[in-house]
DNA sequence: TTTTTTAAGTGTACTAATTACACTATATTG
DNA sequence: CAATATAGTGTAATTAGTACACTTAAAAAA
């Protein structure tokens, strides 16, 4: 609490919703509070601010903290600052979510000690502070957001395959996809590398692994390409 | 400085990009400095967050001392953080904007003593603060929304023309839309009421007008419609 | 070694959406 | 009544999206 009121009469923290792809679940990241205000009750990873640290890098530093893992894909979704939303004093919160890859997580010292698991975004139960409020709003920007740039790959190993793929789309949008039209769909678009090797151990004909091409991405986008996925939605307006 | 006093060491405002449409321009709501930092350049409407005041109180209150408008489309949209943003010391902003009927606008008192003027969003020379970026980030949000959301009605008359509504479109996007195929999408779409009423005082073949059945919408989008606007775009991938 | 199991991989026909494109109609003004 | 200015309209071609079922290749079990 002392330093705590160093930081008082008003506050900023950062919240940050890590997400992760294990199983063929989406899963976000949670630390069970050790102190007061919700103690014992799942949490976001956040912390305050600290006087002369940016948004952006406090984001990334806690991420680092609690994962050990450094140049993440980090997205700033909004700021919650309800009144009362921190039962100690006026503390408004940035919103950040992270893309990490599940199998690269390590528990560190400091997230063993926090008690740090992961959860399928659908268990989630109720959380501290706004936490819910604030992890649906984050869900919710990352479904949109997937469907218009190549974020998912950032979930996935290195190496993949297309049922993988096509499993991580259909976990984040909550929609089943054909897999005919799935492959057909991501094919077209170039953005794959095929590896010309295979899975290796599984028990039925093993697929082939391909790698997410990002300079080719970023060359295309250049050009004014426009990565989109559609299948499941039904349209109203266009233009 | 006073009064700014108060809230530091960390401190934090709201600012609020206050769009509107007219005379075929997409334009924002500028005010001239009147007291260091930056005297005399100008900025974009914002102030401090009141300790007991929620965020979106507060773009509601800025929004309303400059213009005398209530219940407003307003959106938030980025929180800037930099440590150095603002040179007397600590402050994060949190972003807005709003769309408003630019001829509903009136100057009221608080809006004259401040020197408030519309800027065609083109013409946007440098700005105080980081508030270039704070409004570039605020016209890239509008751009991706008005795709995906029935948001161009708020800035026009609750009357208006296919035209006007193009006009709209081609500022917002920075495109040319095909009149035949823009009337062809947003007439299938069943959003417009004809008014069965046309233009006046006009010289030359005068318009119909139509009305935002927003009623309608309200219904179809809980069906699970999605407004979209597409022209202009190159798709890349979809599923 | 054969059979079983499990997931990988593939193509086509139908429907819906998007695009490109040019002339006629109707009002005002001179 | 001619000139001007913008409103208003339809069709054909292309592209994108959707629905759908069987064969292939490996490991494991019999």
């Amino acid at each position: 609490m002392s330093e705590f009121n160093n930081f008082f009469k008003s506050a900023f923290s950062v919240d940050n919703i890590i997400f992760g792809f294990d199983e063929g679940d989406l899963k976000v990241l949670l630390i069970k509070r050790g102190a007061e205000p919700y103690k014992g009750m799942w949490a976001l990873p956040g912390d305050l601010v600290y006087p002369n640290e940016d948004l952006d890098d406090a984001a990334a530093r806690i991420l680092e903290e609690l994962t050990g893992l450094r140049d993440v894909y980090l997205e700033q979704v909004n700021t919650f600052g309800a009144v009362n939303r921190h039962p100690l004093g006026r503390v408004i919160t940035v919103a950040y979510y992270s893309l990490i890859r599940i199998n690269k997580y390590k528990v560190t010292p400091a997230s063993f000690a926090r008690k740090a698991h992961w959860h399928s975004i659908a268990e989630v139960q109720d959380l501290a502070f706004d936490h819910n409020e604030i992890l649906q709003a984050c869900y919710q920007r990352l479904k949109q957001q997937v469907r218009t740039r190549p974020l998912g790959f950032e979930l996935l190993p290195p190496k993949f395959t297309l049922t993988e793929l096509q499993h991580l789309y259909e976990a984040i949008l909550e929609t089943e996809l054909d897999k005919r039209n799935f492959r057909k769909k991501i094919l077209s678009m170039d953005l794959l590398i095929d590896l010309e090797e295979t899975q290796e151990g599984v028990a039925h004909r093993p697929a082939k692994l391909y790698q997410f091409d990002s300079e080719r991405y970023e060359k295309l986008k250049q050009e004014g390409l426009h990565f989109e996925l559609k299948e499941g939605k039904r349209k109203l307006i266009s233009t």
